[in-house]
DNA sequence: GCGGGGGGCGCC
DNA sequence: AAAGGGCGCCCCCCGC
């Protein structure tokens, strides 16, 4: 069953399709394409059509029938639902399908709500999308979700039906770009059962990230500003630097003999040449090489001065609200499939501050953490026999030491980053030679992803996201052909050879996750409904659970890992464990 | 005065 | 010893 939602007037208004098809696997995660292209065709000639506008009527649809509900955008139509109470079990997100859909036919940021999707089906003028689906630029202010805003009600003001007409048009497309001669030209062919369920992932992380975004990470404003009193003294007012920083720019600009504003990286850079210091950046790596008496307060004022301006204490002012994290999670937001944030810095939380985030009383964080993920997805993705043994060890990169690097875990890692990263010079490329040796087959999948792209062309992760393809100006450097040029375009070609290489792995480790979180989240909707997804970075999730759950929402995660694996990598013995850790404050987790 | 690019650094 | 993929966010700095 199909439900379509729209906003008007600040209320819901949605559509139920007739109750044509048996329910159940439609909208799985594992949704299989028979029944879902089934129910596609149903609605077509459907012709009973409930509409309501009440909310225990919505709720009672949830209830009874578990439809698939089609969301213009998740992140705009869910918190909608969320407000009357409602959270749904499955989804189907137009705007971030049509994202997957036009990037397979490479077309990046193209307008992709309901009414562009129609119009390009009809061959009609494509309307812009009313507002950016990332967000768009945010200013540095907590603000309501952009729901009730008139611009958004007006534009979302939608006949339900054409959300419908877009499902279907989306269904079909999905049947034509899988398979066929130009897919495979391209490098990106996938069955279409891959790409429903990248689809139908991508549609559930963004309810995850609708529910993570309404219920951020629990937040202790008064630890927060302990660990800023310890490290900075009292807080300043207004512009003005913390006592502590002052002071060290002091010494900074005594070490010199004359005045220097450590904030400056011109400035920083000129007063080293000055002392006789011929330094290309004033990056931490570089200054620490350096004997000279500025390089140590420096070195603290840049770790505090971070601390200040990135998670001080307008960060906390504008970011944690009611106790909580106030990030906004934007699922799909990276070209690769990852998330990203706005505002709040969600994603890069220091792990010095992480102290500050802590469970509310009677409640504990489930800190599941998939670990060494990115090898691992290598080995899945490329099918190498030998990696794929190796990945049943907790420490992938020991087991790799082992076996081919004479036990020198550091030299094994290095290696397997520069792999997957494509460094090609110093030590990581003379280690190369080792994998390239013990690991065949994966190191032919990247190295395939680096060619393709070097020459222009696309990749794809393993369930069929595509990289975008090189912008006009790529082709012009690489193409220009005067000698001096050349070496221009030589680095060119492999900036884009390294962007592909890391694609192939980064974008599968997305499609992996999605699909992680996504079967977690129906599993805690079942039998714990009162836990709450609270933080996601890439690879590891944090939930809030009350206390006696803890352990039953752990052995969930790790389940739910697995699942992820049989669905993303079918028939794949790769192990992609996820050792989740309960506990009371972030900092305790690692 | 404002916007955008780049430097630098936090996370994965 | 030397420096590779993806971001967000702060600041500086320059050009309009």
């Amino acid at each position: 069953m199909l439900v379509a939602v729209t906003i008007r007037n600040g209320g819901v208004r949605a559509v139920r399709m007739a109750d044509v098809v048996a329910d159940g696997a439609v909208g799985d995660v594992s949704a299989d394409a028979p029944v879902a292209h089934a129910a596609a065709e149903a609605v077509g000639g459907a012709a009973a059509v409930t509409e309501v506008t009440g909310p225990a009527e919505l709720a009672e649809w949830e209830q009874s029938y578990a439809p698939r509900w089609i969301f213009d955008l998740a992140a705009e139509m869910y918190p909608a639902l969320l407000a009357l109470g409602i959270r749904v079990r499955r989804c189907h997100d137009l705007a971030l399908t049509e994202r997957i859909l036009l990037g397979r036919e490479g077309r990046f940021g193209e307008p992709c709500r309901a009414a562009a999707i129609l119009a390009r089906a009809h061959g009609e003028p494509v309307p812009a999308d009313p507002v950016p689906i990332d967000g768009g630029a945010r200013p540095h202010v907590v603000e309501q979700p952009g729901l009730f805003d008139d611009a958004v009600a007006e534009a979302t003001e939608t006949d339900p039906r054409l959300l419908i007409a877009a499902y279907r048009d989306q269904m079909r497309r999905v049947d034509r770009s899988a398979g066929g001669p130009e897919a495979t030209a391209a490098g990106i062919d996938v069955s279409a059962g891959a790409l429903r369920l990248l689809i139908a992932a991508e549609s559930g992380s963004a309810l995850v990230a609708a529910e993570m975004s309404r219920r951020g990470l629990p937040w202790d404003a008064d630890v927060h500003r302990q660990i800023l009193a310890d490290a900075l003294g009292t807080r300043p007012t207004d512009g003005a630097r913390p006592a502590t920083l002052a002071r060290l720019a002091e010494e900074i600009s005594t070490a010199f003999g004359f005045p220097v504003n450590p904030d400056s990286p011109v400035d920083l850079r000129e007063a080293f040449h000055r002392s006789g210091f011929d330094i290309e950046t004033t990056r931490a790596w570089v200054l620490r090489e350096i004997d000279h008496p500025a390089v140590a307060p420096l070195l603290r004022y840049k770790d505090l001065a971070r601390l200040f301006t990135a998670n001080g204490w307008n960060w906390l002012d504008d970011w944690v609200v009611d106790g909580r994290l106030a990030a906004q999670f934007l699922p799909g937001a990276v070209v690769s499939g990852r998330w990203a944030t706005r505002g709040g810095g969600g994603l890069q939380l220091p792990t010095s501050m992480r102290r500050a985030a802590i469970a509310e009383p009677g409640h504990v964080l489930v800190v599941a953490d998939a670990a060494q993920l990115e090898p691992r997805i290598l080995a899945a993705v490329s099918k190498d026999p030998a990696l794929t043994a190796l990945s049943g060890d907790a420490d992938l990169y020991a087991a790799l030491a082992a076996d081919g690097f004479g036990g020198d875990r550091r030299h094994a890692k290095l290696a397997m980053l520069g792999a997957m990263y494509g460094q090609t010079s110093g030590e990581a490329a003379r280690l190369m030679a080792t994998m390239r040796v013990r690991y065949p087959a994966a190191v032919a999948c990247v190295e395939s992803a680096a060619r393709r792209g070097e020459a222009g062309g696309v990749v794809a992760s393993v369930l069929g996201r595509a990289c975008p393809p090189p912008s006009e100006g790529w082709r012009r450097a690489v193409g220009a052909g005067g000698a001096s040029d050349e070496s221009r375009a030589r680095r060119v070609a492999r900036d884009r050879g390294r962007f592909t290489r890391n694609f192939v792995i980064q974008a599968s480790a997305a499609d992996w996750a999605a699909a992680w979180m996504t079967t977690l989240r129906l599993a805690l909707l079942d039998e714990v409904p009162a836990a709450e997804m609270v933080l996601f970075q890439h690879d590891e999730l944090v939930i809030h659970v009350p206390e006696p759950y803890a352990e039953q929402v752990c052995e969930l995660a790790v389940t739910a890992a697995t699942t992820a694996r049989d669905l993303v990598f079918p028939g794949s013995s790769v192990h992609t464990p996820v050792r989740p850790v309960a506990v009371r404050c972030y900092a305790d987790a690692k």
